[in-house]
DNA sequence: AAAACTTTGTTCGCTAATCAGACGAAGTTA
DNA sequence: TAACTTCGTCTGATTAGCGAACAAAGTTTT
């Protein structure tokens, strides 16, 4: 089968007021579109007849005949999401409504070569296959989340800091192999993380955003003028390096003071080891001691629950550190939300509260008035989501607007 | 005469591309647009006779009869940009080919109550009509440049800090009294001598740059996949209060170490003043003795010519905070130009090669392998011709989308 | 419960948009 | 000078798309 499905401008426009509307009435369709409900229907007819719609229910009166209610005929095929991870592998499987039927999840290394990474993503996607009792020629398109940047055209790793062996590794080529019918798209986590806050979370609809992960590393995700800024290299978002501090200790990237250096994970597990051998929190030691003598963030997050004010006083830390590039990056890009998710959202209010008052303290009042600071609420999940909808986004494509050599 | 131009979408498909090329013939509309030859020749036939094409010269023949070339017809009317700066109002009169036809600036002080400054804009406007010998009602549009944040579909700047009169004043308004047939789209200053860039400018084509302008103040204009990027507010590119250090000196909008209070002209002007009297540098106090004991930027730029060291490290000292933001916004934003102009760029190489090496550090290799960072060689006229590219960039618009209440 | 209205979606005839191809005009090349 | 090219127009033929009428399936009024 020939894939991404092309469609005319006039098929497209009705997909898109299909995919706004997630249901659609042919009366519903030519008021949007403006054309006569003569050429709605001819157009609509044919879409079904290619079997890319179906008439699946009865709508309610409006004190008249009931509307006959239109979406995506999910019985065209399935499209998978891939995500992944540092240390998982996420794979989604999904019918063409964006319905999650199968997740399976496995630990994995992406330091490994990159052909072992995709062959236990490729074999995942088999097993969903399997559970779903489905065949991978019924796969439309595949979406892929990787932890770097990615030149989103030709769906390969650019100088990847967390990969280095993915440098240049073409994903698509190697996803083409086992499921040539399907399309393959690949971009950055947390591009795909934003993606999937745009279409199934918080920021429905939202113009300029900026989704922001914190765990191991720290990056974001940009959207500006509703559309992913990925930048001329594909590697924007990339703020764990911005310098917090010119003073500050050695980050692996070499140089001094970088935010992912003081403010993520590992600096806060540092923080805390300190904080629990200097006897200056009992809580932390005693967490510490029950857990092998190894300090974690989640230990950290453990204890501010129970109240240890070094530890709060640590998330506090990390969280004006954010806050500081924050509040230069809203004054840059001047966006309505930020979402922050990440491993570290699970610090709970404490952290929000550090982050927000030091955006506040340094941004400028226009920019700030109308400005939201919250944890993205589909968090963990954003990224299952954003691959879905990044293979559901190219799905149907306008026949006169080629975009991509999938 | 209606303004904008109401454009079919078929007629607004032979606008873009007559945009694009500036000049071309019937044919070659007929290929880029795929339609048979016989639609393109009766639809430009049409825009002729509406007048808004003219046949105005032969092509060179590429092997058989010579194509007879269209552009814009610049006898339709005029349009004009008045680009309101902090001490300068300058008043452009343009056909619609973007030909500067007449340009005059005057002083002005936007301090001043928002409808003296209008009405001499209001004034400049007439005079530049009498010059050319053109009547008010032959101004299609109106683009204004204004140094403050912009409400860009009111046409209402918001809380400038510059200009606090200005507060919900609507430029449109006062403008659509004098010159009632015209269109008028306002903007921020620096987002439209970006526009001029990409328009006439280095950034033709580009799809994500960063223009800066330094002078009394810091701002930036961002294009971002080939558009302004104005936030959700109007006020993305605020970069002068970016902090770059937290005990620094207090800047005026009441946070410490804004890098417009460290590197921008006035604090530029105090480091010199101190060099001066403290006898560090000889001929940085010969030339504010010769000035009425008055330091001055312009006056350190011409130590700087002489070679004078205190005044270069005062520059390299600037170059460096503004290249240390600046590494920030490259990691997130991965822009693949900057351009640099405003009166500061005067300085020289020395400034620039200070900001180059301050990127260059603090950056991601990626988001700097491709990096180029130059002044804008258009940069003091950037302004102007952002005005006129603004009025022109509304002077045709599809009648489907409409996009401002002008 | 029948009659009158409403809304949905299809059918049908007519108009206008648009195409392919022929053609004349105006060049260049052999 | 003849043969070929390219540009733009013109001419039927086709088709896309509209409005209006209509059938289907409701709801509301009487």
């Amino acid at each position: 089968m020939k894939t991404p499905i092309l469609l005319s401008a006039t098929e497209a426009e009705i997909v898109r007021a299909l995919r706004r509307k997630g249901q659609i009435s042919r009366t519903q369709v030519a008021d949007i579109t403006g054309w006569s409900k003569a050429k709605t229907s001819t157009e609509i007819r044919a879409l079904i007849g290619k079997g890319y719609l179906i008439e699946y229910d009865e709508g309610v009166s409006e004190g008249g005949r009931k509307p006959k209610l239109l979406r995506f005929n999910d019985q065209i095929g399935y499209v998978v999401g891939i995500d992944i991870g540092a240390t998982n592998v996420d794979v989604i499987l999904a019918d063409v409504l964006g319905n999650v039927l199968q997740l399976l999840s496995e630990p994995a290394d992406v330091r490994q070569p990159p052909a072992e990474v995709m062959a236990q993503a490729a074999a995942l996607v088999k097993l969903v296959l399997d559970l779903q009792g489905a065949q991978a020629e019924q796969i439309l398109g595949i979406g892929v989340g990787v932890p770097g940047p990615v030149d989103f055209t030709r769906g390969v790793l650019v100088a990847p800091p967390l990969m280095p062996d993915w440098e240049n590794y073409s994903i698509r080529s190697f996803l083409k192999q086992d499921f040539p019918g399907a399309f393959v798209v690949v971009d950055n986590d947390v591009n795909i993380m934003a993606l999937g806050e745009q279409r199934y979370g918080d920021a429905y609809g939202l113009e300029h955003f900026i989704f922001i992960k914190i765990g191991t590393g720290i990056g974001s995700g940009i959207v500006s003028n509703g559309k992913i800024h990925r930048g001329s290299n594909g590697c924007a978002g990339d703020i764990g390096h911005i310098c917090v501090d010119k003073q500050g200790p050695i980050c692996k990237c070499g140089n001094r003071g970088c935010l992912e250096a003081m403010a993520a994970g590992p600096a806060i597990a540092e923080k805390a080891f300190r904080a629990a051998q200097s006897g200056e929190s009992d809580i932390l030691r005693r967490m510490m001691n029950e857990n092998d003598g190894i300090m974690t963030p989640e230990l950290v997050s453990a204890a501010c629950r129970e109240g240890d004010e070094a530890a709060l006083e640590i998330i506090r830390e990390s969280g004006q550190m954010i806050g500081d590039v924050l509040a230069g990056l809203v004054n840059f890009f001047n966006p309505s939300h930020i979402f922050v998710a990440g491993g570290i959202s699970n610090f709970g209010n404490h952290l929000l509260v550090a982050i927000r008052r030091a955006v506040l303290r340094r941004s400028l009042p226009l920019a700030t008035t109308f400005l939201q600071i919250n944890f993205s609420r589909i968090g963990a999940t954003a990224g299952n989501k954003g691959v879905i909808a990044l293979a559901l986004e190219y799905l149907f494509v306008d026949e006169d607007k080629p975009f991509l050599n999938v």
